[in-house]
DNA sequence: CATGAATGAGCCTTCATTCAT
DNA sequence: CATGAATGAAGGCTCATTCAT
């Protein structure tokens, strides 16, 4: 049964069966992305791609193939949309960070895209299915990679990998939040967008904060002085505490 | 639907009905965190509950009165089991940033709770359920307000109200980061846990990233000097620019 | 989802569950032996049985254990409908043989049963399915150990186990023929039933053919001369001969 | 549908046409003999052939066509491959029964075929379709009458046609039931081979058991004294009796 | 009150067949 | 001629929900 004859793996564009083939993928990114796989209906799918309800297992074998298929496609998508600038030897470790904030806050909430690309890679969090292996591997550790490299430049050798790797994870953290949470600040600031319309100002803001902290945690001897912080160390035991 | 009569405010405590009722609601609990609201089936849930497949219906009306009910109490209960400590007059903002950083990462990662409660509004955020207007009103925005609070007292009257906003987002973003991205987490840091065993690790980098970042950005006029940045503002065209 | 709940062990008779239930198994009988296991439509099924499409799931959890029940108690039922007949110390094995005979061919081509059993077990011959080793086990098996007692007493301590099975095999074939074969019987001799109808001639017809060859083959000595065979012995090279 | 124009009369031999109706019908064997009609599928076999999807509903019309005509065709290979020994004037009736049994049994369970043929012919059984028909006529028939001649020759004349039958059915069933039950003797007697491995042990077998019982029931009058039997004639009442 | 058998809509998938190219 | 994309009916199964008991 693993074998069976599946024309899946066409590559050759042009015929009518690439029509129909593309009709499938653009629809199904639209559902998938809308309701996600286990909300998707194959039908649904087939009708919106003006296809046969068949159409989908002739095309991709199943709903799950066709469903890693069009997220790779996005992620793809995406990335050649909103390509990392090249950066030259004069740009400054502090514009590389801003290009790959831009870069990714573009990609997971572009209008171009209808965040499509975004809101799948949401969805992939909360329930990931096989496709995420590939997605991680393919996509999501360069990425991950080229953002240490940036920010290496930025803190210089002292800092270890560890460090490196939650700097790394703040800057991300604060791009993915108005991706992921969208459903609650619809809700909490209702009326304010935090999307493609306002991609300029996050972007901006969220370099200025990463590099601010990255600048402030990299100067630790001129920090101290400046606030008067607690005498207790800031490394609390684990437990509990309770003031007064 | 919601306006049916159920006997769901019934007040005597104790007794069968009760007890089921309980059960529904714990095993409801484990479900719904684990799969998901969709993925969940009645069956399932009334079966670990050691109940009748009708017992959701007749205690909740349909399933997803119970799993508005479910993610109301959960939410209570990471409320309950991990407060925000009370700030005295001389708890610094710092320390109060601290422990509001700690505080919600327990509340998402708490291995008490099985982390049912992040994993819960993970899926929330991806997949919005009326149960969210309710949480938001009761959870967040409280929440939200008291960060603002603490924020403001950290940079002074000076920032605007969205500053403050994006500010708060940034901490927030950082925090849920840890929640929401952990399949990826794993497949990217394999062995390297990023939950409530390293919560203190987490606590202590995202308050010190976030207080760097807050008190650089609130004195721009000692930064300039101490790096070359480009002379351009760091506010470029919106374009995309291309540089050699 | 290998756990999940089906009432299928259940066995408290009485009650409008075991109205349907019961509907199941008989319109199951009936479709099984008329289309087999994979024609049969659960649909049709359950139509016939006056129940919901989804009924058979509920009761059986799927359309293959249904199956298996239907096919398990058609055995049952054509075994106690048609039991052999206790032996006496005075009854002969002759007498037994053809008591099993008789038994045999009225459980395969017994018109009360609709010759359901025989026509099922004529298909499981074809198809085997995962019922078919239970069968073997609870069914065939001991009655081959009975009809392996019975034609030890015909031919004496003399003969091998394995030449034992070789004659069982010969009376059993005999029997099968009139159940597997009706299709060809049908064409090859129209008009004339091969069935339950003339169950008594063939029990006899079969009874005396086996015990004049059981008795012939165990009194060599006596054949020999009775006939002119070919100087060959009977047993010649495997290769195939050719002569003019 | 069978009157439909197709080419398949077509004569010019070689060429990729006929090829790929050889491969068809090689492939069809295959498939049709592994999983019978219904579970073969045209993708399947067309696949094996190397051909088209839609190469069989070309060449042959429909599936059913195929299956035919494969049928017929393995039918004809059989009879080719292992034919009845011509018979001289000099062969012994006896002789010419143990050709027509090792034949038979050949063809139904020769390793050379795959046992396709009988295989084929025992799904036949049990969901006869159309070209059971035209296998009956042409071949099966014209076995049965050969079979008959055997018998006749060796019981003389004074049995009816009626008898020769019941003889016929007893030597052929007691071949069959090697291919049609293969599955029950592979449960009943793991590792025991009843294939064509052993084919010249059941040959000898059924020769010898039906050679036996043909001369007993030829020669009643000698019977009698050998064996005590009953005083009652095999012939009992056709109810059920019980004895103590 | 609580049960659990029954419901029926709907989902994914399979398959023989057709038809434009 | 031969192709293979497209068709659409149908099948097994799941699931939240209902309702008689």
């Amino acid at each position: 049964m693993p074998d069976k004859f599946h024309p899946q793996t066409r590559s050759a564009p042009g015929g009518a069966h690439d029509a129909t083939r593309r009709a499938l993928l653009d629809a199904g990114a639209d559902v998938f992305a809308e309701v996600g796989f286990h909300h998707a209906t194959v039908r649904d799918i087939c009708r919106r791609a003006g296809a046969n309800v068949a159409a989908v297992n002739y095309h991709f074998g199943d709903k799950e193939t066709l469903y890693a298929e069009v997220l790779a496609e996005q992620s793809r998508l995406a990335m050649a949309l909103h390509p990392l600038p090249a950066a030259g030897p004069d740009t400054t470790p502090a514009q590389r960070l801003e290009d790959f904030i831009r870069a990714f806050l573009q990609r997971v909430l572009s209008a171009e895209l209808s965040a499509r690309h975004g809101r799948m890679m949401a969805r992939e969090m909360v329930e990931p299915t096989r496709a995420l292996d590939r997605l991680v591997a393919e996509s999501i550790r360069p990425q991950s990679a080229a953002l240490s490299v940036i920010l290496r430049d930025l803190v210089g050798p002292g800092p270890s990998e560890e460090t490196l790797r939650l700097l790394g994870m703040s800057v991300v953290g604060q791009i993915l939040f108005y991706c992921h949470c969208q459903p609650v600040l619809i809700r909490l600031f209702p009326g304010m967008p935090f999307n493609a319309e306002r991609l300029d100002t996050l972007t901006l803001h969220i370099t200025a904060f990463s590099l601010a902290a990255v600048r402030g945690l990299s100067q630790p001897p001129v920090a101290p002085a400046r606030v008067p912080r607690r005498p207790k160390t800031p490394s609390p035991p684990a437990g509990r505490r309770r003031r007064s």
